[in-house]
This record gives C-alpha cells, sequence and structure tokens, in this order.
DNA sequence: CGTCTTTGACCTGCGC
DNA sequence: GCGCAGGTCAAAGACG
C-alpha cells in the first residue's frame, strides 16, 4: 500500500483520544460486552511467571498504553523518540503477552460478522455440549498471525460468540523502526495468499510482538466495521482491498458519515434500529461468508 | 486454473 | 499412560 507521507496526518490528536476514551468505555459501543465487560486473557505460556508483571501493566488498559500504542502506530516516522517508546514497551516485555477477546455479536443474517480484515477458514470442530460447530480463521495476510474463532451462541440463535486471537501485524510492521540499522522498507508487494509462508513470516514477526493496549485498540477496531467502506463509498482502495486496520481506523474517523453507520452498527438491526438503515449486504459482500451488519451486544 | 472451503485425520495439552 | 477435547493440517472438492 502506498499512502505516501500522508497517513501520518490521518488521526489528529483529537481523534486518538476520542478513540483512546471508546477504547476505555465500556458503555462503548463499540465494544462487545461479554456480560458488560472486555474479556482479557493472557495466555502465554509464561504466564505464571509474568503474572506479576502483568498484573501490574495489565490489571486493565491503560491509558498512556493505549495511547502509546496509537501514537507508536500512526507519528514514529515522524517523532524518533517513538522508536524509544516502542522499545521501552517492548522492554517491559509487552510483546509476551498475548489476549485473546471475545466477542458477543448478534447476527442480523446468516453468519459471519465482518470486521474489516480477510479471514481464511482453516478448521472446523464440533463442541462438545454444543449444537454448533466453531470455525477457525486465519488472518489472509502472510505477515499477520491473527486468528479468530467464531461459533453460535447456545442460549440465542442469532448470537455469534467470535474470540479474537493474536496480533494482526501487517497492521503494525510498518510502523516498527529498522532493525540492525537497516533500511526501513515496507513490503507493499507482500502476497497476501500463501498460508504456508504466512506461518513462517509470522512466526519471524512474533520477535517484534505488540504490547497488548495495541491489541485492544485491535480487538475494538476490528468491531468498527471498515467493511462499510468497501463498494460505493470512496475510501482509498486499500481499504476495500485490504480493510488493513492502519489505513480504515484513521479513515473513519475522518469519514463522519461512516461513523454514523458504525454507531448504527452498534445497536440491534432488528425493529429497534432507529438510525439510518445499513447498506445491503449484498452490496458489501467482498468476503462471501461474512454478514456485513453484525450487532455488538 | 487459481483460490477458497470443507472435513477427516492428526497433534497437543490436560485431567484422571 | 490413557482418553478426551480442542486446535491445526492438508487433501479433495467446489467455485468463480
Amino acid at each position: 500500500m502506498e499512502e505516501g507521507g500522508e497517513k501520518d496526518d490521518w488521526v489528529d490528536d483529537d481523534s486518538q483520544e476520542e478513540l483512546v476514551r471508546e477504547l476505555l468505555d465500556e458503555e462503548s459501543p463499540f465494544f462487545v460486552l461479554s456480560q458488560g465487560t472486555i474479556q482479557h486473557k493472557a495466555i502465554t505460556s509464561e504466564e505464571e511467571v509474568s503474572k506479576q508483571r502483568v498484573s501490574n501493566v495489565y490489571s486493565g488498559p491503560r491509558i498512556e498504553d493505549i495511547e502509546n500504542a496509537l501514537s507508536s502506530v500512526s507519528n514514529w516516522k515522524d517523532q524518533p523518540q517513538q522508536t524509544t517508546r516502542i522499545n521501552s514497551m517492548l522492554e517491559r516485555n509487552l510483546s509476551k503477552i498475548e489476549s485473546k477477546y471475545t466477542l458477543k455479536v448478534r447476527s442480523c443474517g446468516n453468519g459471519m460478522a465482518a470486521d474489516g480484515y480477510k479471514w481464511r477458514k482453516y478448521g472446523q470442530k464440533s463442541i462438545k455440549n454444543s449444537p454448533n460447530p466453531r470455525s477457525y480463521y486465519k488472518c489472509t495476510n502472510p505477515r499477520c498471525n491473527a486468528k479468530k474463532q467464531v461459533e453460535k451462541s447456545r442460549d440465542e440463535a442469532d448470537t455469534l460468540i467470535i474470540t479474537y486471537e493474536g496480533l494482526h501485524l501487517h497492521f503494525v510492521d510498518p510502523y516498527f523502526p529498522p532493525l540492525n540499522d537497516q533500511p526501513f522498507q515496507h513490503d507493499n508487494n507482500a502476497p497476501t495468499k500463501k498460508p504456508k509462508k504466512a506461518i513462517s513470516e509470522s512466526d519471524e514477526s512474533r520477535a517484534f510482538g505488540l504490547p497488548q493496549t495495541t491489541q485492544i485498540q485491535e480487538a475494538t477496531t476490528n468491531n468498527i466495521n471498515p467493511a462499510v467502506s468497501l463498494e460505493g463509498c470512496p475510501c482509498p482502495q486499500e481499504i476495500a482491498s485490504e480493510g488493513l486496520l492502519e489505513d480504515v481506523v484513521p479513515w473513519i474517523i475522518r469519514n463522519p458519515f461512516h461513523n454514523n453507520i458504525i454507531s448504527s452498527n452498534s445497536t440491534s438491526c432488528s425493529s429497534s434500529q432507529t438510525r439510518s438503515p445499513p447498506v445491503s449486504p449484498s452490496s458489501l459482500s467482498w468476503s462471501p461468508n461474512y454478514n456485513p451488519w453484525p450487532v455488538f451486544i
């Protein structure tokens, strides 16, 4: 993707702060809450070892960490000190933390909730004591190890339970500073499909890691449903084709019209829908499995 | 023909 | 060690 130098200006401070507040707001419609709170779980093999550290750092998302993540993503190219901030976070072992975010999504249609990323289904399993199978998806981006699991709720037939896991590394890696003083270059021609290669590359990418708060941002903005920009909308082509968070978030922030759509998307699409009606799902079907209008409950 | 989905087999972790 | 359940792999088929 090629945004030139413009992208760094896409998110102004106010927008960032607003997004941060949204991230921390339990009432935010952007968050799917399982019984009112984001389910956050540290799942690394070093979980016990790092618990004490985590308890300091991850007793909850701290606003400065989220700000770190946001500012690191948006500004480091222009502000060398961002490199220091990233390194500081990495030194705090933030990169070793992975998180799962379980979302309950009320489906308005036939199933999958679009979240702005392309996913490749790699498995499906029947779950014991559950009538509904669970589907496993990986991000199609070869530099990304993000995964999600989707299953229907046992209690509510029209509710999907989506568990996000891992990182959308293709979202952050263009913003990480070059290693070993090598010239940093974003691979604009990175292939988007070749799962086998993706495994090794994502393994390499894990060395970068990501602060947990960035994952929270990811989990949140996944729900923002950038797919709204796909067809019939004057959004950058890169968004439509890749749905990358780095493109989508600033773009959405800058496009109030789509913010309205997103907001309406965060409420029930049933009879309680009082805002502008959603675009026809068929017009958004850049991935055939997705119902682009999930409702977060 | 390339890509994606399906689905059975295999792997792994965990509890007993 | 064994069995179970969840997670992943990969061959085969479907689809555009």
